[in-house]
RNA sequence: GUCCCCAUCGUCUAGAGGCCUAGGACAUCGGGUUUUCAUCCCGAAAACAGGGGUUCGAGUCCCCUUGGGGACGCCA
């Protein structure tokens, strides 16, 4: 049996992380297997689904690189394929017209439940049953003439020839409604695989208040797509031995549903920083390169100084706005000095002075590196009975004007002689 | 209310009856390095929801309780 997966979202105008999971699921299982991974859109919500919404999606995929094996399908083009199967569901009196409820809206299309209990094995959750007296019969057309999401998604499944149904486990209820109609369709049952849900710190379900719960949300603040991959395959998911970080190659190699959770997993922002920040010190240097080159208007005007700099950031820089603020003062001569570090470490007593010496002391250090740099600085220190940290605290402030940053000494060798010492001049002037 | 699903450290998880003195990761705390920290290294604390079974033996199987969640639309 050829295995083709789906991905069938309602286009609402933003992906949200649960769905997108959903969708990475589907695909991974079906990479896994060699099989096919699809994309439809449920855009019969004409409301909502406007072409920006289903743009979305779209990006959300390409950004993910969850990219559809076939062109998408629309839902909203397949109408007349969902009224001609509940035709043949009425000539077969598998399904009947009625007013349901006296709405006096004029009469609906039902389908008729079998009247038996009925048992299904999800890939996930195991043997689920449902009895006939908790199954009522339900719309698949409307009276407006309009086909509902249960008709809609069964026959267009089939269409697909979707063999495997992956999705949130709020469509168990559902499911025992769409068996019914596969089978009344004459169409083979696909196997079924329920996912848990994505949940907030409360329990509850992850939603919009809780913050970055949609794909772009990650996207905006710079957070690399492979580590948004990497991490919701891992809430819910596991390969074992204790792997989390993981190529997509990696995890689509290892991937399989039977490793998947039952219960609901909390999204942990603390934790996706992190692996975000993991991801980022893998990545090639040439792409640090060219977000440097993106982020700072000159960073292009010394690419060995450049290289050099992105040596002592790489392991630093947790996402790419980090860029500006952490480096900034790289390569520009008009960096912001941090008020309160200029508070603490350059209005202190004498520090100004030991600044001055230390300007004169480096003016004729040669060669000019991270070794020379220190012991220069330690000297001076004895010399004038300081400690090393009065002289090393100003320093940072002076040359880079935040109080956190690479180790000094390489920082300050990789900024070079000629730099420093204006860098102090200049804060000497400014603060003295 | 009815039906359904779920349950291992704070969080994500490993665990397919003896390999569990319950392992890893994030977070936390402590120590070291860097005399910066939003780096790195080391260490610690931290869980099988409760109760019954089954078994020589249960985190692992069964039942009940409790707690959480979901579904009960002419929404998707």
């Amino acid at each position: 049996m050829t295995i083709r997966t789906r991905f069938a979202p309602s286009p609402t105008g933003q992906v949200h992380i649960g769905n997108l999971r959903v969708a990475i699921y589907n695909w991974l299982f079906a990479r896994h297997a060699g099989g096919k991974f699809l994309l439809r859109m449920e855009d019969t919500d004409r409301e909502r689904s406007t072409p920006e919404a289903v743009q979305a999606v779209l990006d959300a995929m390409t950004w993910l690189g969850l990219e559809p094996d076939e062109s998408p399908v629309y839902q909203s083009q397949r109408r007349q394929a969902h009224l001609e199967a509940a035709e043949q569901l009425l000539s077969k009196g598998l399904a009947y017209k009625e007013d349901k409820g006296g709405t006096g809206r004029g009469e609906a299309v039902l389908f008729r439940m079998p009247g038996s209990a009925m048992t299904f094995h999800d890939e996930i959750k195991g043997d689920l049953h449902k009895q006939a007296k908790d199954m009522k019969d339900f719309v698949i057309v409307r009276s407006d003439g309009a086909p509902v999401f249960h008709l809609a998604n069964v026959v267009d499944d089939i269409f697909m020839n979707v063999s495997h149904v992956i999705r949130g486990d709020d469509h168990i209820e559902n499911t025992f409604r769409h068996i019914a109609l596969y089978q009344a369709l004459n169409a083979p049952v696909p196997k079924f695989a329920h996912l848990p849900m994505i949940v907030n710190a409360q329990g509850k379900p992850y939603a919009k208040r809780d913050g970055d719960a949609f794909v772009g949300d990650f996207r905006e603040k710079g957070y690399l797509s492979e580590a948004l991959l990497n991490y919701l395959a891992l809430l819910g998911w596991s390969p074992g031995e204790d792997r989390e970080m993981m190529t997509r190659d990696e995890m689509i190699r290892l991937f399989t549903l039977d490793r998947v959770q039952s219960g609901a997993a909390q999204f942990d922002p603390k934790k996706f920083e992190w692996m975000n920040g993991e991801h980022m010190r893998a990545l090639p240097k040439e792409v640090h390169r060219e977000k440097y080159l993106a982020a700072i208007p000159n960073a292009g005007d010394d690419p060995a100084y450049l290289d050099a700099v992105i040596d002592v950031m790489q392991e630093r820089v947790k996402k790419w706005p980090d860029i500006p603020g952490m480096a900034g003062f790289f390569f520009t001569e008009d960096y912001p000095y941090d008020e309160k570090a200029v508070t603490k470490r350059l209005r202190r007593e004498g520090a100004l002075d030991l600044l001055a010496a230390l300007k004169e002391a480096y003016t004729s250090l040669d060669p000019f590196n991270a070794e020379t740099t220190e012991s220069a600085l330690r000297e001076l220190a004895d010399a004038r009975g300081a400690k090393p940290a009065d002289l090393i605290h100003p320093v940072r402030i002076a040359v880079s004007g935040i109080p956190h940053g690479p180790s000094l000494f390489h920082m300050l060798e990789v900024l070079g002689k000629a730099r420093v010492v204006r860098r102090i001049d200049r804060t000497l002037e400014r603060f003295g």
